[in-house]
DNA sequence: GAGGTGACGACCC
DNA sequence: TGGGTCGCCACCT
């Protein structure tokens, strides 16, 4: 996937689609993978375009940073935290359960 | 065709 | 240290 031939949502897209079941992310962290740190915002945007995308993508792995399922309203109340404890992930609160421990940095864990 | 908006987060007082 | 400001850019009106 190349930055300069694809958008930024398409790349967000990309990321998003290798996390890992099990696992989630957060939108600052795509954002800076991508080379934006300050574009979180549009990661989130992208977010919400996401369930209109074939094959939809697993959006309910990406939370904000503190953990919290900002986005749930997009999928309706229970519908992300179903999914994410489908998965193992235990939410309580729209807080994800030790979310350090499950956190997935792309930075980290795509080598750049 | 132009402007407002938004699942966020870094940066600056 | 804590609250306010501003960047980011694809979509929708």
């Amino acid at each position: 996937m190349k930055p300069e031939t694809y958008t930024f949502f398409e790349n967000v897209y990309y990321v998003v689609r290798l996390i890992p079941s099990g696992r989630v992310t957060n939108y600052g962290a795509i954002a800076a993978y991508l080379g934006s740190a300050r574009s979180s915002r549009m990661v989130g945007y992208a977010m919400n375009a996401a369930h209109t995308l074939v094959p939809p993508i697993a959006a309910h792995r990406v939370v904000n940073r503190m953990g919290l399922l900002t986005g749930k309203h997009h999928f309706g109340e229970n519908r992300m935290q179903e999914l994410l404890e489908i998965e193992g992930i235990k939410v309580v609160n729209d807080q994800v359960i030790d979310f350090k421990k499950l956190f997935w940095d792309p930075m980290l864990e795509l080598k750049i």
